[in-house]
RNA sequence: GGCAGCGUAGCUCAGUUGGUUAGAGCACCGGCUUCAUAAGCCGGGUGUCGCCGGUUCAAGUCCGGCCGCUGCUACCA
């Protein structure tokens, strides 16, 4: 509980580029701050959310050079986009500010001269490849060429997706920009550096011994970069460039890189101006008679050594306050792959927004992250069985069958003797709490549940829609049944606030009044009017994630001209089959065209000829047959299909049909199907039709 | 190729410093309930804890090797 003294708590998220939207990846770190942070409000103390754009770099440069607007006009509309989709996910910020702001300049200038006072800076010249038509330096990923070992084509330029090999970009056969085309040359030109091996013995210690690291963190960093001497940083890009020009090295820029971290100190900087706080009580050691503020990062483990080395190396340098905690998590995957424009799964947060309810992914994420460094799996048809089961049909359900009770007489004026139920979810909060603390919010989500399902069970046990059956002589016992399942209704809304900030609102509005602080999650209301209830959340449903799905890869086909697309194909011409009477388009319009495979991923499917052999009725079964096939020779395999009542056992032996021959095999109820027997379904649901090919096709052909 | 993480029930995952009979949710089956958004409650069983070896009285847990999956690969590593 927090003391007379509130701890001050300072929390970023890493910048987002301003080069692309807000995908459900990021928001996996959106999410898991605005929780942490919210819930540290919760509890009382002074915590504040600073995030802002990342805005520099040549990727932005490129970029609003290819659109044709300026760079600044490029940053503003994306900021634009930016601070919609975290508004709509209810991601809420103190301060969003940008690294393209007066603010960070001049703290990037501060800290440019305590590294300079240091004698941490020194210059060489460096070599790299340069568009003459384009006029900027090239990354590597902007040069494309032949391989100098296998001679495969339009490879990057350092290494070869094909053999392996890798290369710098000068070894490349034939290079050429890809901005430009042009043959790129090598320039070379001076840039500048910081001297990290200065800063090895304060970075060994600070990894090891502050607590700001995951001890697996710190492993990595001794085992990978403290083992040896630091090289220096190349800090400084030449022009052309998008950033700041260095004050005392006209021509040179900082690397994004150097401003970005650089911007959280911007942020604060910003927020402090417009709230009359003071920036050093944040940041300075010893700014003041007040205990130091802590200082939350959170980051996903792509950027851990920007976070780990270099931004901490900075932070000495100029004696600002160290990180207490640089909290890493893992990658988003979608149904257990990384996110993939072709498979329609780069979910934008903007397409999410369009067809579900945010507070449902919030809810999802934060049952997933336990706090570690593990990816996380957006699994659709996962997620929208854990939302209908816990947040439908737990906890707003809870509301939805018992608040009506309540309508006209309010809570009881005294709280009933519900067995203990309020207490013990009470005394729940401080393991919650632990968790919240931790970002192990998936234990947290769990103990949560637990509380519900113990609230469901009160209802269950009590039957208070007999009791309003019952008539007046019941009524008493009818309210205070309602009373302790509004209670611990409201309760749980306490516990869930971080995540489900809106539905919290909601409650309060329901019961209570506003739900501001954690202790609301200690004491039983009584005697307090209650509203009507209305449904708080409505049930996902399958055709909600199909519509997601099929927006997301529309999109995908628009935005990258690599994936071709299906309308594309010459299909103009009269097909015979379109002029056949009853050959609507339904079928196709029920299911919609799955994503482009290639020919790799369809020769993936091993599709043979078979024979049926033996068919048998499964009793117990509803839908399922179980079939002998075989492949040719004596190899035979059992199958189960789901098409009974569609096709007679005896009908079926000797048949010949197409099978999956290389599936999984999977266990089922009535017994193992090593395989699946292809057959066209869909739209109305009338039939299962199974496929035979033409006389002459013999088992174990492969269909190609 | 380099680096990292993971591998526990059909699926998604918990399993504290090694310590009884390895757990939860979902899915599935049966029963109850009918207030509630096809919601709720009870019961049911399922595991060579990826494989092989080692340390130990004791290994899902520690060590080594192998296999598989996933992610990252930025002017860097």
């Amino acid at each position: 509980m927090p003391a007379t003294h509130p701890r001050r708590i300072l929390v970023t998220s890493a910048l987002p580029y301003a080069n692309g939207h807000i995908h459900l990846g990021h928001l996996v770190e959106y999410i898991q701050t605005d929780i942490f942070v919210r819930f540290q409000k919760l509890r009382g103390q002074r915590a504040i959310y600073l995030c802002a754009d990342d805005t520099h770099g040549t990727a932005i440069m490129i970029r609003a050079k290819a659109e044709g607007r300026s760079e600044q006009e490029l940053i503003a509309a994306m900021r634009e986009a930016h601070l919609a989709d975290f508004a709509d996910f209810q991601i809420a910020f103190d301060h969003y500010g940008s690294t393209d702001s007066p603010a960070n300049r001049r703290l990037c200038g501060e800290i440019w001269q305590s590294l300079r006072r240091r004698g941490l800076v020194t210059s060489r010249d460096v070599t790299q490849l340069f568009d003459p038509v384009a006029g900027v330096f090239l990354a590597d990923r902007f040069v494309r060429g032949r391989c100098p070992r296998c001679d495969a084509a339009d490879q990057y330029g350092d290494s070869c997706e094909q053999c392996g090999a890798t290369y710098s970009p000068a070894d490349l056969v034939d290079p050429r920009s890809t901005l430009s085309g042009a043959k790129p040359e090598e320039r070379s030109a001076e840039h500048l550096f910081v001297t990290l091996e200065a800063m090895h013995g304060f970075l060994d210690e600070w990894t090891r011994a502050s607590g700001a690291l995951d001890p697996r963190v710190a492993n990595y960093l001794i085992g990978h970069f403290l083992g040896e001497p630091l090289r220096d940083w190349d800090i400084s890009r030449p022009a052309p460039y998008f950033g700041f020009e260095i004050p005392d090295a006209p021509g040179h820029y900082w690397y994004v890189w150097f401003d970005a971290p650089i911007g959280y100190l911007a942020a604060t900087s910003e927020w402090c101006a417009a709230h009359g706080e003071s920036f050093d009580a944040w940041w300075r050691r010893g700014g003041t008679n007040e205990p130091p503020a802590e200082i939350h990062h959170f980051i996903g483990k792509d950027i851990t050594y920007f976070h780990t080395l270099f931004w901490p190396a900075m932070l000495e340098a100029a004696e600002l306050s160290l990180p207490t905690r640089v909290r890493i998590h893992g990658f988003l995957t979608v149904n257990g792959q990384k996110m993939s424009k072709s498979r329609g799964t780069f979910l934008l947060a903007r397409t999410y927004l369009d067809h579900l309810d945010p507070g449902m992914l919030r809810y999802y994420y934060a049952a997933k992250l336990s706090g570690g460094i593990d990816d996380i799996d957006l699994n659709l048809p996962e997620f929208a069985a854990k939302v209908n089961a816990d947040l439908v049909g737990k906890v707003v359900n809870l509301a939805s069958r018992t608040a009506r009770w309540l309508e006209k007489t309010g809570l009881s004026a005294r709280y009933p003797d519900d067995g203990g139920l309020f207490a013990h979810a009470a005394a729940d909060g401080t393991e919650i709490a632990a968790a919240y603390e931790a970002c192990d919010f998936a234990r947290a989500m769990r103990a949560i549940m637990l509380a519900a399902d113990r609230a469901n069970l009160y209802v269950d046990t009590e039957q208070p829609w007999k009791l309003a059956k019952a008539g007046p002589e019941a009524a008493a016992k009818l309210q205070d049944v309602a009373t302790v399942a509004i209670n611990l209704f409201r309760q749980l809304a306490v516990y869930l606030a971080p995540v489900l900030p809106k539905f919290a609102t909601q409650v309060g509005e329901l019961v209570g009044g506003p739900i501001g602080s954690w202790e609301q999650s200690q004491q039983p209301l009584t005697a307090a009017p209650v509203g009507t209830f209305i449904p708080l959340m409505r049930r996902v449903e399958a055709a909600q994630l199909e519509a997601l799905l099929s927006q997301s890869s529309e999109q995908s086909r628009e935005t990258s001209p690599g994936v071709p697309a299906v309308e594309s194909q010459p299909s103009a011409q009269p097909s015979p089959a379109t002029d056949r009477p009853g050959d609507s388009g339904d079928a196709l319009a029920a299911e919609p065209l799955a994503p482009t495979c290639t020919i790799d991923d369809f020769a993936k499917v091993d599709l043979r000829v078979a024979r049926i052999i033996m068919a048998e009725e499964v009793p117990e079964a509803k839908k399922l047959l179980k079939l002998t096939i075989s492949l040719g020779g004596d190899v035979t395999r059992t199958v189960f299909a789901g098409i009974k009542g569609f096709h007679a056992p005896e009908a079926l032996v000797g048949r010949l049909v197409v099978v999956v021959a290389n599936l999984a095999p999977r266990q089922m109820k009535f017994g193992l199907s090593e395989g699946m027997v292809v057959a066209a379904s869909g739209a109305g649901a009338q039939g299962v039709y199974l496929l035979s090919p033409d006389s002459g096709a013999l088992p174990g052909m492969r269909l190609h």
